[in-house]
RNA sequence: GCGGUUGUGGUGAAGAUGGUUAACACUCUGGAUUGUGGCUCCAGCAUUCGCGAGUUCGAGUCUCGUCAAUCGCCCCA
């Protein structure tokens, strides 16, 4: 009888019911939130030409192995979108918003992103994210504003728990110094580390540090460390990060190791997690500043900072936590039709719909108690019974459910009696 | 991409050592009550155990493959 001929492709889902609620809820708070700290929203197409997510020698495995790339059939070269930073520079540059008069640019996005990848609990093969950018001014406090507005979004979802992982990568000189000090130090090791740490030194060595295969290797311990080869600003550029959250009371933690997949991030970058740190795929949201990727797409040379949030990972912390409610769906009338009354139920039905009355009714001639019990489900404010008595003489009888009177009432006065009992 | 666990109706699930009507509960549908519900009682609802093949006289139970979920690794949101 019920044989499945499809199911959804492997790591996607149907989202319908009582989630749909869930997720209207969560998308609330998320608009509200990014209107409160000055975030636009920004729609860019769910696919763009795949040059635009592969940077220039790019090491992560995101952009390396886990694009869903395709042509079309003007054999275009396009790829729907792992994550969300890309396009928004591209659609900054292309709509020349750097001439805009207030800077910077602050720009929100809610939508899905793909990355094939091995389906597990809070790891999708589409997935949804609410992104948020600050493009075209570089400074410590927008920095800061970002983890604010993240933040605050969790928090309003009702978990109260996370702690910000933060780091710096320093600027380009810092970097360009710690890159070298790091390739020195490994230089030795090199045989001993994984396939992928091989890799990461030709094509970004600070990658290294957050392998999870050789992090046990003795190499690591001793491994220098970012912050000895800060400059005096990259350094006071940090310390003014880690200011303001203290101000903000915004509950951080300083890790050294911390780089994050994407290559193109400098200064601060950041990870949201729960503090019980339990699953593997527990980062709420994650981001960090990019100086150099507007001019890489062709723009001026400006900084942004932003971060991806999961949405679906989010909603799951929420639920666990009972941090967010959703209201039982509710109708103000229900419909009962005995016998045969041809049309007369619909009719009712669309007049008390004109009316702004939500009703339901029933369309299978069921049983009275069948309907009842529909009636029940829907938790009707009123119930009309429409039979063939009251069809022949263009009454209705309405029902309070709540003190259970009945009352026979003409066709005309329906909707003021129905208004008076809702 | 690698390893472990799991997969029975609309739902939750029972189903030692393979043995032939797939338990029980909820929901649903019909009836008791030919036009008044939420209680009660009765009846019905899986030709079939994710899918495919194999072993066997016989498989939901064993074997293999496959798909999916989940967990760990990897990676990340």
């Amino acid at each position: 009888m019920a044989e499945n001929k499809f199911q959804a492709p492997r790591g996607t889902q149907d989202i319908y019911g009582e989630d749909i609620s869930y997720w209207k809820k969560m998308e609330e708070i998320i608009r509200k939130q990014c209107n409160l700290y000055g975030y636009k929203e920004i729609r860019t197409p769910i696919f763009e030409h795949t040059e635009v997510f592969l940077g220039e020698n790019d090491s992560s495995d995101m952009v390396n192995k886990e694009m869903y790339t395709f042509k079309d059939g003007g054999n275009r070269d396009l790829t729907l979108r792992p994550e969300g930073t890309k396009g928004i520079i591209r659609a900054f540059v292309e709509h020349k918003m750097y001439g805009q008069p207030d800077m910077p640019v602050k720009l929100f996005y809610m939508g899905p992103m793909f990355r094939y990848d091995r389906p597990q609990k809070g790891r999708y093969r589409q997935f949804n994210q609410l992104g948020i950018e600050a493009i075209g001014a570089k400074s410590p406090l927008l920095d800061v504003e970002t983890i604010a507005l993240g933040y605050a979004i969790v928090k309003e979802m009702g978990i109260n728990d996370l702690v910000i992982l933060i780091n710096t990568l320093g600027d380009n000189e810092s970097r360009n110094n710690y890159r070298e000090a790091l390739k020195q130090h490994f230089k030795p090791h090199l045989n001993d580390l994984c396939a992928d740490c091989k890799r990461r030194y030709q094509q970004n060595p600070l990658r290294i540090l957050d392998c999870k295969v050789d992090k046990g290797h003795f190499s690591f311990e001793q491994a220098p460390k970012c912050r000895d080869y800060l400059n005096k600003e990259s350094k006071q550029y940090f310390d003014t990060v880690i200011k303001g959250l203290e101000d903000l009371n915004i509950p951080y933690q300083i890790e050294d190791r911390l780089v994050r997949g994407l290559d193109y991030y400098t200064n601060t970058v950041y990870e949201a997690v729960p503090k019980d740190d339990s699953g593997q795929q527990s980062t709420v949201f994650g981001g960090g500043q990019y100086d150099g990727l507007v001019e890489s797409f062709g723009g001026e040379s400006l900084a942004g900072v932003g971060f991806g949030l999961g949405m679906e990972r989010l909603l799951d912390l929420a639920k666990e936590k009972k941090g967010i409610t959703i209201e039982e769906e509710k109708i103000d009338v229900y419909v009962i039709s005995l016998g045969d009354v041809n049309t007369y139920s619909s009719k009712i039905t669309e007049l008390l719909r004109n009316n702004g009355i939500k009703t339901e009714m029933d369309y299978q001639k069921r049983s009275l108690k069948a309907q009842f019990k529909s009636a029940d489900r829907y938790k009707a404010k009123a119930i009309i019974i429409v039979g063939e008595n009251e069809y022949q003489d263009n009454v209705v009888q309405i029902k309070d459910t709540t003190n259970k009177t009945q009352e026979n009432v003409e066709y005309e006065k329906i909707v003021e009696k129905i208004k008076n009992i809702i």
